[in-house]
RNA sequence: UGACCCGUAGUGUAACGGUGAGCAUAUCGGUCUUUGACACCGAUGGCGCAGGUUCAAAUCCUGCCGGGUCAGCCA
């Protein structure tokens, strides 16, 4: 009988072929490629888990290389972002970081047996020239009358381009392959263009940078990379990455395409997240409304939440949109076993317990949290004046509303039984005060009182609590697709963000950033990087299932 | 009107010619509960269509329909 943890996804499937038949010694050897022009995002986190755990699954490694072979767009900005992002996923590296740009030499040489074997040549022809004779998906194109230079010539062309000879734009580099291909791939692609621009990494040692078609199948030959997994859109890609590396006679690296993550909500192109920081939107790139790796990390995500989500969406090659629901499942989950649990009132309202003595303090002790044995407790002042939810009052309840209302009782957590007595409202009506009283013999842990409530409500001491600001945050797009029709801007969701102020109990006091705790009964919250030492500020990092709410 | 890829519950993903098409999530009920959370139980819901091969097809073949990708000196 078969099991869910038998059962293998498509590359898993291609994996065990390979071994079965002892291809590259039983070895395998993925890599993460990221270009260093952004910042890396769920869909990212996708790719990289996939990589990671496919080949730790198979006694192999991963490497990180990134593809910097196009020195406008990139900075060290980004690679600084992306190690530390990886890292903190949870993923090792074992060779040290990796760049494409430290092969250019070779690749470069690779080049030159290519014109050697007559199979590249320097086109003078400009860039719409290029562009018309590549001809259409559906009609062949014509063969560039650059096409037929010797040898020699190809080899003294290429070394000009090289040394600046010549402006950018000005010559190219192309394979020599079939322009009446039906892939438009092979219709002589760029290996190489011009460009006068400094590197992140190589300063201007260069001024010719290879086009990713040609460094990216080279670059995995020569490390060595057995699988190459990328995204479905390489797909028609493929014959040219096999073509360089069959006719350079190299390592037989091959490349594997699966389907990229959508997921509902949400936006995963980089152009469109950077729109969003450019235009401020968003409050940066680690917003943690971002679908980010570093805006989910100071949202509170934990990073072992993402890699049960990356596992659970499966791998496959057909197009997906993953509900924004699930990532969010996988973040409680996670949290529920780990989060200790704090009193945290979002919206207050004061009940003064009438019959405890004014001044008086008590010390009540609280479990950290119930899923975890080994949490312990700690001590929560309980006093005459506290503070409740809003919501957790209701003057004309239904009859199923089993938390406080006139004359109702219900239980502080961890505390006494409380009865509400009477109800205090301003001129407009609205109510702002509760007077109650409580039961001595109620106290939770020695509870003599007998009587039974349905209602247990979190509470935190008015003259104990500590204001803090609560960063509430709900999706950024209100439609599924965002952009689906017209704009994406458009779909923006204007209640994204609300800031709040609140009432959470002491212990609170000067917990590190980072931080990820539950308020009871309302979510889970992560200390933000603004806090200060007089104000702490809490990201909502999801909020908890509500079925109350959504039975009403 | 080319080439390549892909169609399994709302969503995502299994099945490798042979149980009643499984699992997760979502949705809806219920049990439990000093978190209306969590956990647990149950229900709704699916093989794009049509042929063919076969004792037997989600699975193999053909056609159709539908979706995606490709015409950067981006990756």
């Amino acid at each position: 009988m078969k099991n869910m943890s038998e059962s293998l996804n498509f590359l898993e499937q291609i994996i065990e072929t390979d071994l079965s038949e002892g291809k590259h010694d039983g070895k395998v050897l993925t890599r993460f490629p990221p270009e260093p022009n952004g910042y890396l995002h769920i869909g990212h986190a996708k790719s990289i888990c996939l990589n990671f755990s496919i080949a730790k699954k198979y006694g192999g490694n991963t490497n990180l290389r990134f593809d910097d072979t196009n020195p406008v767009k990139e900075d060290t900005e980004y690679v600084d972002s992306i190690q530390q992002d990886v890292e903190w996923l949870g993923f090792k590296w074992n060779t040290p970081t990796l760049f494409a740009s430290d092969y250019f030499q070779q690749l470069h040489d690779f080049a030159v047996v290519l014109i050697e074997k007559g199979l590249a040549y320097v086109d003078d022809s400009t860039q719409e020239e290029i562009s018309d004779m590549r001809g259409k998906p559906t009609s062949p194109g014509t063969e560039s009358p650059y096409r037929n230079r010797s040898v020699e010539e190809n080899l003294s062309l290429f070394e000009g381009m090289k040394n600046g000879d010549f402006e950018e734009g000005s010559k190219v580099l192309r394979a020599k392959i079939d322009m009446a291909s039906p892939n438009m791939h092979m219709r002589d692609p760029i290996m190489y263009r011009i460009l006068k621009a400094h590197h992140h990494r190589t300063g201007d040692a260069w001024c010719i940078y290879p086009m990713y078609d040609y460094a990216h199948g080279i670059s995995d030959s020569i490390e060595g990379i057995t699988h190459s997994i990328c995204t479905l859109e390489f797909e028609v890609h493929r014959p040219l990455y096999d073509w360089f590396l069959e006719k350079l006679e190299i390592f037989p690296s091959r490349q594997y395409e699966f389907a990229r993550l959508n997921m509902s909500y949400t936006i995963m192109s980089k152009r469109k997240l950077l729109k969003l920081v450019e235009e401020g939107h968003v409050n940066g790139w680690d917003d943690p409304r971002m679908p980010t790796v570093s805006g989910m990390r100071r949202k509170g995500y934990p990073p072992a939440a993402i890699r049960n989500f990356c596992d659970k969406i499966g791998v496959a090659k057909r197009e997906n949109l993953i509900d924004l629901s699930l990532l969010e499942f996988c973040v409680r989950e996670e949290l529920n076993k780990t989060a200790p649990r704090v009193m945290g009132v979002l919206d207050p309202l004061k009940v003064t317990i009438t019959n405890f003595p004014e001044g008086k303090t008590e010390e009540v002790e609280v479990i950290n949290n119930p899923e975890n044995p080994d949490g312990g407790s700690r001590k929560m002042p309980f006093s005459r004046e506290i503070w409740i939810e809003r919501a957790d009052f209701m003057e004309d309840a239904p009859r199923k509303f089993f938390r406080l209302k006139p004359e109702g009782m219900v239980r502080l957590k961890g505390a006494y039984i409380i009865q509400c007595d009477e109800v205090i409202k301003d001129e407009s009506g609205e109510v702002v005060e509760l007077k109650c009283s409580y039961f001595e013999n109620s106290r939770s842990g020695s509870d003599e009182s007998g009587l039974k409530v349905k209602g247990t409500i979190h509470w935190v001491s008015v003259a104990d609590a500590l204001s803090v600001e609560v960063r509430m945050y709900d999706r950024l797009f209100s439609t599924e697709e965002p952009g689906k029709d017209g704009d994406f801007l458009d779909d923006i969701n204007p209640d994204s963000l609300k800031i709040i102020n609140a009432y959470v109990e002491p212990a609170l006091k000067g917990v590190e950033e980072g931080k990820r705790v539950q308020f009871m009964r309302k979510g889970y919250y992560c200390v933000d990087q603004d806090s200060s030492k007089e104000k702490l500020v809490f990201n909502q990092t999801a909020t908890l299932r509500d079925n109350w709410s959504k039975k009403k």
